[in-house]
DNA sequence: CTTCAATAACTAAAATTTTCATGGTAATAA
DNA sequence: TTATTACCATGAAAATTTTAGTTATTGAAG
């Protein structure tokens, strides 16, 4: 998944990143409420984990401007103890949870689990897509109930697929989804070639159907035939 | 296990703490009520330690608080003689259990070791698993009726595994069980492979079949082949 | 002092990701 | 139509990352 920790206090958001990577997600930050504010404009996230006390802008208007752009991403408030009213104003705002801190980094873990779930997945933690079945938690992929086994890179891409089905995806749009900002999207990534294939290949191997099409010059589209 | 001990009075405070830690569980604590408050809000315990007399606020509001955030730790009050009114309320607010003070350390373990047993393994202290059994209670696990001896981590882990069967367990959240929160998890813990080679090699060579499976980049799958 | 478990450091092995080379296919324009 | 160009598919090698396995050090318990 993908998540934008945007937090001021290096120390935090290094062992943020660090758990938030560790756990194969693609994160990526801001430190302050420009590049915050950039970010959130410009890209789309699973979920975002929002620290309140920024420097340089009110975070709450992080908030406003994600729905002017009538975005769904997911928002986490990572609040500090006294400044209890900012977090029911967010909650107001449209953000998904909160946190007060200090917390535990798995009981942050288990807050944006259950914010994706509910924004991406309906709530459940399972994709049924005719023969294919995505276990988002368990990272399991069963076609026609045999299990199968990919990597995380071709997890990752059915994952995006699926909850994209029957619309085109760009490559860029692929690459900013599983590479985050480390891809220079200037490059021309040939390598998600690779991965399209390799997913490809073991979906077919496995007895699943031809659903994935590729759009010339513009991307794929995962769907019904 | 993790176990909150929420007590105002430093020495048995400290005793409680030094005897649950020499045991080889993860403890935390609260010595008021606010903070107590935090941490039942903000993490999970398998079992939490509630002394009623408490300054800052009435303990009895922590089990309705409980209640409310439908969270299933275990609660064992801790109840001064003279509050037995309290005692019984807080039985009726769903408290597992009571004991009066002053009581030996033995017996405070003993209760809590049986409401863990209670709320986790459903009142077996076995768990059974194809041909290994673990013993929670004994700290005794069997593969094909032998008993094999391992070491705390080990056993830990184990039983980890066993009570996440079938299911991705991530680097992160077996360090953030086994080690709790003094556990730097921005640090690669890569001793923690140590901990996972020495109980693959004792449960193989005690002839169970090969249930440890490693996914890449994640942590590991213990469960059915 | 000895022993054993926990941790750290390091090397080897394995898996994954990326790069590279090549051939084919679709769009575009002369 | 055909030449040209950009794009996509594939196989395999290379590079990187992650995990396994060894051995050494620390620290506590007996």
């Amino acid at each position: 998944m993908k998540i934008l920790v945007i937090e001021d206090e290096p120390a935090l958001l290094e062992s943020i990143l660090a758990y938030f990577t560790g756990e194969g997600n693609i994160c990526e930050h801001a430190a302050d409420f420009a590049s915050a504010n950039e970010k959130i404009s410009l890209y789309n996230y699973d979920c975002i984990l929002l620290d309140l006390g920024l420097p340089g802008g009110e975070g709450l208007e992080l908030l406003t401007k994600l729905k002017q752009l009538k975005k769904r991403d997911g928002v986490l408030i990572i609040s500090a103890r006294h400044s209890l009213d900012d977090k029911l104003a967010g909650l107001d705002l449209g953000a998904d949870d909160y946190l007060v801190k200090p917390f535990h980094l798995s009981e942050l873990k288990a807050r944006v689990t259950a914010i994706i779930r509910r924004k991406n997945f309906d709530g459940n933690n399972v994709i049924v897509f005719n023969e294919i079945t995505v276990d988002v938690s368990a990272m399991k992929v069963t076609v026609k109930g045999n299990l199968i086994s990919l990597t995380k890179k071709e997890f990752d891409l059915l994952v995006y697929f699926l909850s994209n089905r029957n619309k085109v995806v760009t490559k860029n749009a692929m690459a900013e989804h599983l590479w985050g900002d480390e891809m220079d999207l200037s490059d021309d990534f040939d390598f998600i070639y690779t991965h399209v294939k390799n997913l490809r290949k073991k979906l077919l191997e496995a007895g699943a159907a031809d659903y994935l099409r590729s759009v010339y010059g513009i991307g794929y589209k995962f769907g019904d035939i």
